[in-house]
RNA sequence: GGCCCCAUCGUAUAGCGGCCUAGUACGCCGCCCUCUCACGGCGGUAACGCGGGUUCGAAUCCCGCUGGGGUCACCA
């Protein structure tokens, strides 16, 4: 310790910029997990820096091969790229934890050479009792009673068959940073407690290994969530002696993200469905919605614009414009921002995207006919505007596939009709025979309807076009009405409506 | 309980001492457009937690209080 006594901290900004993202594979991805990734990546790509992508998987009871399939999935199918990192290489390798036990090995050597490190006997029960027998509060929790234990002392409980674990011991003194979100940041003196850094077994914990690949691989920001703030005094602490070792070029700069929180006030737990990013991927929405409503959990583009796409998030986005207070999850937001991207999408690109959805809700078979396909393609315009999400289309366009004895008619639909529906139809049917196929388009069929039905009949657009609704789709709400009787065709319309003055009279 | 963080409409935010009788968006309400539903347009509803300072002037700076949250694992 005798150039490190002041915090070396990294002065990176531009393009020597590295930021990194390394998730636990315990779980379906989340999105307070995308949040951060995001904005972790966005840091990377506006400073023109180093994006990395690393996984800690050091608790084999609780990672999986699946959360982990999930996790890379999610990122390329986000669009969150990475420059280093799994699958994408680079210097720093191996990316996953799992496979770094011998650089792990060699750094507590040193650590432990150096004096940084201790062995500790002491098992929780022991503490606990310490604690009581000293009228000591228990949630202090370790005394650091295995600081200067003599070799004799060592010798004697490894007579009795313990292994120890290894214990960071930290300095007594203040340990402070600035905090890129927060600002300056003091843990006093004696609040941080000597740590566990490594097993009896020798298996090292995520105290020592992330700060210690940090270290290895250069990163120079670290943006994270806020439940790491405490966290973060015992890291700079062992960042020191890194530094002391040479292992750690400086200390990264730290930026704690505010929580995402949900219903009420409490953080969204993995277990809230609006966490589950999978969730919110089989509804429909799509990677230019949820990233951009993410974004607005705790940053802003400008002061009136909150739907923006990712190249403009890019160029404006700082960590140190990252508001600290915690924000709350809404649905309905996040909803209406999904619905405005995907009112920008190009219909052929909307149509690509609906396609599967329309395939896996059920209203599409596996491989489409070309008939059905150009349905879908002369249907997209009708339907674009009025989705908020990608599933949303089965429902909104599933009666368009269908032949007419296979229609369902939902219970609030048929029971919007009034007394007159089987009149209306019958005037419906018969303007609409005198249309032949060849000018059965939209406009002559809004024409012919609207005489005999407005003009004849004398009855309001709502009440006239209603029962001829609910008869070609079977719902209240559809695409508008006389697009879709093209869509359909003249012989299945005329089924339809049949089919539904049939059901009335019967 | 110790330590740490946070505090503007219901929600997300703008505001970084005078531009604030506090802006925008979602939501909600009303109106217009309209074949339903959406889209679009117009209008409305609604906030600086409290108390002290500092200052000619405070949503903005400082202190206290209150309230919320996190963390105190041989999880990450």
């Amino acid at each position: 310790m005798t150039t490190s006594s002041v915090p070396q901290f990294s002065t990176a900004t531009g393009a020597d910029v590295r930021v990194r993202f390394c998730p636990s594979p315990t779980g379906t991805p989340h999105v307070g997990m995308v949040r951060t990734a995001l904005f972790n990546w966005a840091y990377a790509r506006h400073t023109g820096g180093t994006f990395v992508f690393r996984i800690e998987d050091t608790d084999a009871a609780r990672d999986s091969e699946e959360s982990y399939a999930q996790i890379i999935d999610s990122l390329r199918w986000l669009g969150l790229d990475w420059d280093e990192g799994i699958d994408a290489g680079g210097d720093h390798g191996p990316y996953r934890q799992s496979q770094r036990g011998e650089i792990y090995q060699g750094v507590i050597a040193r650590l432990l050479e150096a004096g940084y490190l201790y062995e500790s006997f002491s098992t929780a029960e022991e503490i606990d009792a310490r604690n009581l027998a000293a009228g000591r509060p228990k949630q202090l929790g370790y005394d650091n009673f295995d600081r200067d234990l003599t070799d004799e002392q060592r010798a004697a409980f490894r007579a009795e068959g313990r292994e120890p674990a290894l214990r960071f011991r930290v300095p007594d003194t203040d340990l402070s940073f600035t905090d890129l979100v927060r600002g300056d940041i003091t843990f006093p003196a004696g609040s941080t407690i000597d740590f566990v850094v490594v097993r009896p077994n020798g298996a090292p914990l995520y105290t020592l290994v992330n700060p210690v690949d940090d270290a290895l691989m250069g990163i120079t920001h670290v943006l994270r969530g806020e439940d790491l703030l405490s966290s973060t005094p015992r890291q700079i602490a062992l960042y020191h002696a890194l530094v002391d070792l040479g292992i750690a070029q400086a200390i990264p700069q730290f930026g704690h993200l505010p929580y995402v929180m949900g219903e009420g006030n409490k953080k969204l737990s993995k277990r809230d469905p609006e966490s589950n990013l999978l969730l919110h991927r089989e509804r429909g929405f799509i990677p230019e919605g949820l990233l951009n409503y993410l974004s607005l959990l705790g940053w802003s583009l400008a002061p009136d614009r909150d739907v923006f796409t990712r190249d403009e998030m890019v160029a404006a986005f700082d960590v140190a414009n990252v508001n600290p207070n915690p924000a709350r999850f809404d649905q309905k937001k996040a909803d209406s921002i999904n619905a405005d991207h995907i009112r920008l999408l190009s219909e052929d690109d909307f149509r690509g995207r609906i396609l599967p959805y329309l395939i896996a809700g059920g209203a599409l078979p596996v491989e489409p006919s070309e008939h059905q396909l150009e349905v879908v393609r002369r249907a997209v315009p009708l339907v674009q505007s009025r989705i908020t999400v990608l599933s949303e289309a089965v429902g909104m366009l599933g009666f368009l596939f269908i032949q007419s004895d296979a229609l369902v008619y939902e219970e609030d639909a048929l029971k919007s009709l009034k007394d007159d529906a089987p009149q209306v139809l019958a005037a419906g049917i018969s303007a609409l025979e005198e249309i032949g196929e060849q000018n059965w388009f939209t406009e002559t069929i809004q024409g012919a309807l609207q005489t005999a039905l407005i003009d004849g009949l004398g009855l309001k657009p709502r009440l006239a076009f209603g029962p001829l609704r609910v008869a070609a789709s079977g719902r209240r709400v559809s695409p508008p009405l006389f697009e879709s009787f093209e869509l359909l065709g003249r012989d299945e319309t005329l089924a339809r409506l049949s089919a539904l003055a049939a059901r009335l009279a019967g």
